[in-house]
Parts: C-alpha cells; sequence; structure tokens
DNA sequence: CTACTTGCAAATCATTTGCAGATGA
DNA sequence: TCATCTGCAAATGATTTGCAAGTAG
C-alpha cells in the first residue's frame, strides 16, 4: 500500500483507471466491464461513500446493465489491496475514500449531520512520531478521528 | 491480549458497582444477579475486550449460572451510557475499556500481535483543538489510532 | 479454449429484538 | 404486586461465499 507524504496536490503518473488496469494484470486478473464501471464511479468525484451509496449510484449511471451487490464489494476490496482507495468504520459500516493522488488527512467527523472534514496536520504526526519512539514503536500509519459539531449545525441549533 | 499500562489511576468516590447501582435506579432500572455478575467481571481487571471474550471469562466465572449473550450485549450498553464503559470498534467489532476511574488517552495498535498500548498526550490534545478552531468546530471528542509493530514483535522478526 | 468473473441465493457474523415466563423493589 | 428482566429463538443488516453460467484474454 503506497503512502502520499506530499502536501496539497499529489502529482500522478497513472489515472486511477490505469492504475487499477496495472494492478489487476499483476495479479492476473482480468479488467472487466464491472470492474471499469466501479472505478470510473468511484473516481468520478473526490467523497467519501460507502458500499450502499456507491451501488445507488451506479444503478443511476447505467440504468439497465446493473452491477450487482457482490460485485461491488469484491471490488472495492480490490480498490483497497491496490492502494486506490483507503477504508475505514464509522458506526459498524465501511466508508470509502480515495488513497491514490490525495495526501495523507485526518477527519473532523459532525455527529449531527455525519459529515466528515478532511484535514492535514503536520503537528499531528510529529508528536505522533515521538509517542511512538518513546514506546519503541514503528508507526505504519494512524488514524485521527475528532467527533464534534461543525459550524453549519451549530448555527442551526 | 493487551498489557498492563503506565497510566496514573484516577481517584474515584464510588466503586464501579456503586455507580452502576446509582446510575440503574435513578432509570428505574433494577440491580439483577446478571447485571451485578458482568459489572464484577468487567472491572475484575484492566484490559480491552469483546462480547464474545467477556461472556467466555463469564462462563469461567460462574459454571452453573450462565449469562445469556443478549443480556451481556443490553449491559454493556448500559455500562457505557453509564459512563462505566468506553465502546470502539476494531475491524467491525465493538471492543470496550474501562471509562471510570481512568484518565482518557489514547492508543498505539500492534498489527501483528493485536495488541493495544495506551499512551495520554496533552501535546495531541492542543494540535486538535487548535485545528478545531481553525474549523469553527465544537470538539466533543477525539479518538487517535496509531497501527504499527510494537518493540516486542519486533524483535521476534 | 478455459481460467477468471459474475449474479444469484444462501451463508456468515456480530448484534438486536419480540415475547412469554422469571424476578427484583 | 407488577413493571422490569431474562433467555430463547428468530430477525437484522452489512458483508461474504458456493456455485453454475458468462466472458476476457
Amino acid at each position: 500500500m503506497p503512502e502520499n507524504f506530499a502536501l496539497p496536490k499529489v502529482r500522478v503518473p497513472l489515472s486511477p483507471e490505469e492504475r487499477f488496469s496495472q494492478f489487476l494484470q499483476k495479479h492476473g486478473k482480468r479488467v472487466t466491464q464491472q470492474r471499469r464501471l466501479i472505478v470510473e464511479q468511484v473516481f468520478s468525484h473526490h467523497d467519501h461513500f460507502d458500499a450502499d451509496e456507491l451501488i445507488e449510484h451506479l444503478q443511476e449511471l447505467i440504468q439497465r446493465r446493473e452491477v450487482s451487490r457482490p460485485t461491488v464489494y469484491r471490488t472495492l476490496g480490490e480498490l483497497v489491496e491496490a492502494g486506490l482507495l483507503r477504508k475505514m468504520n464509522l458506526g459498524g459500516r465501511g466508508i470509502y475514500e480515495h488513497d491514490y493522488g490525495y495526501p495523507s488527512h485526518d477527519h473532523l467527523y459532525c455527529q449531527v449531520c455525519n459529515k466528515l472534514i478532511e484535514f492535514h496536520s503536520e503537528a499531528i504526526e510529529q508528536v505522533r512520531d515521538r509517542v511512538a519512539r518513546q514506546h519503541n514503536f514503528h508507526v505504519v500509519s494512524h488514524r485521527l478521528f475528532v467527533t464534534g459539531i461543525c459550524v453549519e449545525c451549530r448555527r442551526r441549533e
């Protein structure tokens, strides 16, 4: 799983579609119609989503040719393996976000409207590394969720 | 699985059992045999655990009088409501830890042995609050997981 | 061709719920 | 007493899997 240490924007040599094809070939897998549709839909905009939302969007995209639920789950797993998506867990359900071509970040989570706000903080990584060093712990990654109430919801209340 | 921690304990006026009874009474609920058994078991040692592990431990504790699975889940929920336990989500399953009489902390998670190491960092809270202020976000709580490899597992490899 | 894929239906897995009988205040 | 509990079995909801038919290379 490749990581991004870049800051505002990351330039990538291959499109997500190309990168995924590359991954599939390397693993003796096939570039099928449904896998193509799924990557296309997933990378059509930057957003957090779960399997159900993706399926819903796919229904709109393609009226007749439906992609089945199992295939969506299977392909999401492959996209994570390929390093194109990052998976997290929110309230017992899997949530996905782009991991290819986007800098690492953490989240503010509004418990009122369920919105996820991304932010990047160099300082957090520094503190994390310092703590890890104190424990002789080798850091692979981290995940920080700050739960609370966003501006809009605070105004509304 | 998890080990003991270097975090100082907090002095509390009531034992977990007493605190839970208080909570139950305040909510018109009853202090039953099974609720008593569950709190006792849960607070017999400081550890991270899931519902299954708790049930397993309860089986040992009481050979004949078994506490059923639904009751364990129901009581765990009440212990969280009562502020005695804190629940988190690890790989799609609920993980619980003491929240009464223990200071707030975050976790280093060893992906090899699944151990959770607790640590407290004032600095993280400061960075968190600064970022939140920048986004006009009202912080309720946060959760930081640092995934990696612990000393023991690194030595072993 | 033929090994990899898909969709379907059925299976999991953790957790929750409806309900009749049991029990604590 | 009698409202709150409990255990049972069945329901849930998200995700996974076995398998026969479909398809990419």
